[in-house]
DNA sequence: ATAATTAATTGCATTTTACAAATAAAATGG
DNA sequence: CCATTTTATTTGTAAAATGCAATTAATTAT
């Protein structure tokens, strides 16, 4: 195992995903949205008609920049918004099919780029890889550190 | 294992470790530098004598922006540039001795956190995950998958 | 019914970003 | 060795992103 420290082990991992998401963001749409356009286009397909706040809460950033954003988003006409039945003050948030067709490809590419990257690894190695990963996800929910946005 | 593809995992994990370096990050220095800034803070200290550009590449961020960061880091004494002995153009980045104490705090308090996330875990899992961690790294690094900076 | 709370938007000032151009030093090649 | 090209970094400038304060509008609490 490398010399490094922990912290150092996961920085570095996440730079690189970063640098796959972004390429993989501009590839799909050819430098239409912005990657934290991305982020919301991935966190609204995820979760169950979803209110603007619930959104820009996964994602941790303000409610203010947020709306901004999900307006671009309604714009390029990946995003609608539709008001909540029983609470006119929420919007809730969904994808467009034009949309979905893209939070598709993201995926698409994304999962086959990691699958690139995994095919260097025996399959028992891999299997160690998106076991911890899934580990990973569940001890950081659970824990007290915060991975989970500010405020 | 969760019911969800490699691309969520990585990318749900992902943002809960910008959400702890982003904490980290601002209680270690009061708000005084910004994540972006931390990142420079963090490739500086890991580097041997690097130039501008060497950093700059690193982390993928264009060398104008990065140029201003840099200008913004020495302003607030966390960082100086020598110019390099065999080549006028070059300038040689490194951390001050503040500069160094607060990634110092950064790493202590990123380390201390990670460790309360990996305590949740058996001994056997918890070095299953830095292991994994570990290969992750060098996978990515030796793929043809786009895990290094644009250009 | 009035006050207090909540969701979302807009005004506005600051910061970040990145392309183009400028500057300056080093390398290249007649 | 001089002219040209390349390389490293900075600066001009305009666009985009950010986030606080204030606003609007709907809901809940007293």
């Amino acid at each position: 195992m490398s010399n490094q420290n922990l912290r150092t082990l996961f920085q570095l991992v996440v730079r690189r995903f970063g640098f796959l998401n972004e390429q993989c963001c501009n590839q799909c749409c050819n430098q239409d949205i912005s990657v934290a356009q991305s982020h919301i286009i991935f966190e609204t397909s995820r979760q169950h008609n979803p209110s603007m706040r619930d959104i820009a809460n996964a994602l941790g950033i303000d409610i203010t920049t947020f709306s901004r954003q999900v307006k671009a988003l309604i714009d390029k006409g990946y995003v609608k918004k539709t008001p909540h039945p029983n609470d006119q003050r929420v919007q809730i948030l969904a994808l467009t099919e034009k949309g979905k067709d893209l939070e598709r490809n993201i995926d698409d590419v994304m999962n086959q780029q990691l699958e690139q990257i995994l095919s260097q690894l025996s399959d028992e190695e891999r299997s160690k890889v998106t076991q911890s990963i899934d580990l990973l996800n569940k001890a950081m929910v659970n824990s007290e550190s915060y991975c989970c946005p500010p405020q």
